[in-house]
RNA sequence: GGGGGCGUAUCCCAACCGGCAGAGGAACGGGUCUCAAACACCCGCCAGUGUGGGUUCGAAUCCCACCGCCCCCA
């Protein structure tokens, strides 16, 4: 009777030996090639859940089948441990969040260490540990240093729920907060940003040499949203030393503008609305103040009440007309110049907007004779233009700007939908931004002996919604690094978004108590060569890091050739259930750990190498857990099959020449399966050459090899039968597998022969069989004969060795 | 409203550069083993690819339109 296979235990026994012997630890010394693997550093949020599952399955894949093929890896492993559900958690119980955070991660560690996924933890990074804060800190002073950091007053998304600002990015499109759900409004505050802008090209240039999922960099792009265009000043009647500036990516349509819209908030509207309109521009203003971004672009609310006439006219350069000047919520202050030109002939929302209010509509493009729409936008020659009248969109663009520049009263110029990155948080849990406010000195940067500032441990979480910091008498009150006077220290934390956009670097050398990291290590191991994580971090942190990665570079905190931080990106899919993705906070988790006591971490694994496309979304079903059974089953096959006394026959003679050619080519498959990251197939290559096994009897080599392919993607149960098999043997030590090219040829192939595109024979041929033999064999099919019927050939397509095709 | 993705058997999914629609799994049915059952082993089972056009000797695959679902931006 042979001995069953038990996965807890055999599990257990090879997660205590790997973290003995110190698997997967890796010196910056290595002389092997490098492979920097990484799979986003998760926020600690308790124990793992299946996305953490899918995703360091992935990367355990990796780490392990990389270090077969000979590779140093680096495979470290952090925790993104400040952010508010943790301080939200010690409102509620009353616990300190370090301590919260401290045990949260301890949880997760233990089921990814459960779950067998290997990293070098001697490198690992905690966002709250204190050094890593201290640097953290020191690059936000070479920031402010650079005039990369920057404070300004400016309007921003307050969340009345979290008590904070929140970046645009934290806004949903309905308008409410992605965290609590509550209808986020607009302050004025004085904020930290960073100056992202700065990198609008470099950011947008860049995406085109990155082996990046195209989905991902067409969101940056997206999000960059570079517009070319022009921006030119326009007179306004009656107010000599006043323009309005307007930017428009259609200089070519200028001869259409038939009025002007400003942002409510724009400065001029105070100076320009006439006295009998004042009430009434006032009221509107009122009312959009109350209005989110969202809501102000949504095109949902009925146009007649969303703008207003401020009584004002400009005069159209173009056509030297007056146009009236309208105030609208839709136009945003922060987009452009916080004015446009309105040329309704080309643009719906102007088309509208004049439509509601009763404007004149004036083509200058020619639409299509069988166009019957509203705005045209499309492509055709200028129209009701004048000297532009004629010319292609293109030309038309060009020679306006020309016309503009020779006027003096406008220039080219490219618009960025992306906005600098606010990092000012209101929140205790999170960095401290390390500057003190005196009334002598203005903004004074903590001293460098001074860092890290710290997080006071004795505050109060008090349901106030307010920063307990900002309470807090000690860590408030300071003296002026300048003058020694009385200063004020920044209540304000950090984005946790800051302290993700360098880990990856502080990975390459932690130990280093000079620098955030060392050049050495870093040009060791950077680029990243294969970074693992959700889709939802596609914009965000994605952006961020390479934000960082190039003003490192610019600034001489990072080599100055390392410009982009991650070479490879993979976005694994969401895990959903019931139409919605499984989370935390959807309350829809299925637990990890059950399954590791009922089928082991080696079957869940497998699963979710086999569930479908990695790249995919997977649904978690009440077939689920049958499927995972059934992966559990296959699992026991192989143990069956590998175990040194089994009862599965070895191959006959005969047969044994078969399994060895079968052999050779289920190594080129899953091998060439696995660098394509196509998992699920790789499986199955594997559970249909275990099912030959068990039909045409096994040899050693057959077996030997199924468990070196298994090896990362099952690794307790490879390693306990590669063990068995031969003693004293570590699989994880083997090289990975190569197939002998001549041995993986097929024998012979079926030959398909069409005629007029149906089958009417099968031929076993010989694979490197050329076109005339393939046609030769063809023809002189009785089947083929009987189906042509004596009729003349037209055409013959030859495809071998899989295909003939015989047309008549 | 704009951009992108997906739609194949009862279900999850293969088919990589256009070439026999099926690799694998799940479910289901049958058999062997068993006193019986479970397990295990073996066998079987099912679609012409969302709909309608087009290109081609040949389309799940390429193009167009529509339907449905999902994601991103507004």
């Amino acid at each position: 009777m042979a001995e069953a296979y038990e996965p807890p235990l055999i599990e257990e026994k090879w997660q205590a030996r790997w973290a003995d012997q110190g698997a997967y630890q890796v010196d910056n010394d290595d002389p092997r090639p490098k492979f920097y693997v990484l799979c986003m550093y998760p926020y600690p949020s308790g124990p793992a859940h299946q996305g953490h599952v899918r995703n360091y399955t992935f990367g355990d894949f990796i780490v392990r089948h990389r270090t077969m093929q000979g590779y140093a890896v680096l495979s470290p492993m952090g925790f993104d441990s400040f952010g508010l559900p943790a301080e939200n958690a010690a409102l509620k119980t009353a616990t300190h969040p370090r301590p919260f955070t401290d045990a949260r991660i301890e949880e997760l560690k233990g089921s990814i260490r459960r779950l067998g996924a290997m990293y070098d933890w001697r490198r690992e990074v905690r966002s709250h540990d204190p050094e890593y804060m201290k640097w953290n800190q020191v690059i936000f002073q070479r920031f402010l240093e650079q005039g990369i950091a920057y404070r300004k007053n400016a309007p921003v998304n307050w969340c009345p729920g979290c008590q904070t600002v929140l970046a645009n990015e934290q806004v949903l499109a309905d308008g409410t907060c992605e965290r609590s759900g509550d209808v986020v409004t607009k302050r004025d505050l004085e904020q930290w940003f960073f100056k992202i802008t700065d990198y609008a090209d470099e950011l947008l240039d860049d995406l085109d040499n990155l082996e990046w999922p195209e989905r991902v960099k067409t969101m940056q792009r997206n999000w960059i949203g570079r517009s070319e265009g022009a921006e030119f000043k326009l007179a306004i009647d009656g107010h000599d030393g006043l323009a309005i500036h307007v930017f428009t990516t259609r200089p070519d349509t200028s001869f259409g503008m038939t009025y002007v819209v400003l942002a409510p908030e724009h400065p001029l509207v105070v100076q320009i609305t006439t006295p009998d309109q004042r009430a009434y521009v006032d009221d509107f203003k009122l009312r959009v103040s109350h209005a989110s971004d969202v809501e102000r672009q949504s095109t949902d609310n009925a146009l007649e009440k969303r703008g207003a006439f401020t009584g004002a006219f400009a005069t159209n350069p173009f056509t030297g007309r007056p146009v009236p000047i309208y105030i609208a919520d839709y136009v945003l202050m922060t987009y452009g110049t916080g004015a446009i030109m309105a040329v309704p002939g080309e643009d719906q929302r102007d088309w509208d907007f004049a439509k509601a209010y009763d404007l004149p509509i004036i083509r200058t493009v020619q639409p299509p004779s069988d166009f019957d729409g509203e705005a045209y936008t499309g492509d055709g020659p200028a129209i009701n233009s004048e000297w532009l009248d004629g010319l292609e969109v293109t030309d038309a663009k060009r020679t306006a700007i020309e016309w503009l520049e020779k006027q003096g009263i406008g220039r080219r110029t490219i618009n960025y939908r992306l906005r600098d990155w606010l990092v000012s948080r209101q929140r205790y849990w999170g960095c401290p931004i390390p500057v003190v406010y005196c009334d002598t000195d203005g903004v004074v940067p903590v001293p460098a002996e001074q860092l890290p500032v710290l997080l006071p441990d004795d505050v109060e979480f008090r349901p106030t919604g307010e920063s307990p910091l900002k309470s807090h008498e000690a860590f408030l009150h300071t003296a002026c690094p300048t003058c020694g006077g009385p200063a004020r220290r920044e209540t304000d934390t950090m984005d946790t978004f800051v302290d993700s956009s360098w880990y990856f670097l502080r990975f390459c050398d932690p130990w280093t108590p000079q620098a955030p990291f060392t050049a050495a290590a870093v040009d060791k191991w950077m680029a990243v060569d294969q970074y693992i994580g959700g889709i939802e971090h596609a914009i965000l942190h994605l952006m961020y890091a390479r934000f960082y990665t190039k003003a490192f570079a610019d600034l001489g905190i990072g080599p100055p050739e390392l410009r982009e931080p991650f070479k490879r990106l993979f976005t694994q899919g969401m895990i959903r259930m019931g139409g919605t993705k499984m989370s935390k906070s959807k309350g829809n988790l299925v637990a990890p750990s059950q399954y590791f006591e009922k089928v082991g971490a080696d079957a869940l694994r497998l699963y979710h190498l086999f569930a479908g496309p990695p790249a995919d979304d997977v649904d978690w079903s009440d077939q689920t857990d049958e499927i995972i059974d059934g992966c559990a089953r296959f699992l026991q096959r192989v143990w069956r099959l590998a175990l040194p006394d089994t009862n599965v026959p070895r191959g006959e003679d005969a047969d044994a020449i078969q399994v060895t050619r079968a052999t050779h080519r289920l190594i080129e498959r899953v091998s060439d399966d696995c660098d394509r990251w196509s998992y699920n197939t790789a499986v199955a290559a594997l559970m249909e050459f275990t099912n030959l096994l068990y039909k045409q009897g096994t040899t050693d080599e057959a077996v030997d090899a199924l468990l070196l392919l298994l090896a990362p993607m099952t690794p307790h149960v490879a390693a306990e039968l590669w063990e068995r098999r031969h003693p004293g043997g570590d699989i994880h030590a083997q090289r990975w597998p190569e197939a002998d090219p001549d041995l993986a040829k097929l024998q012979s192939v079926t030959m398909v022969v069409q005629v007029n595109g149906k089958v009417r024979d099968r031929i076993e041929v010989d694979p490197g069989i050329d076109d005339a033999e393939a046609e030769r064999l063809a023809l002189s099919s009785p089947k083929v004969q009987e189906a042509i019927d004596g009729a003349s050939t037209k055409k013959i397509v030859a495809r071998p060795p899989r295909l003939v095709n015989i047309v008549v």
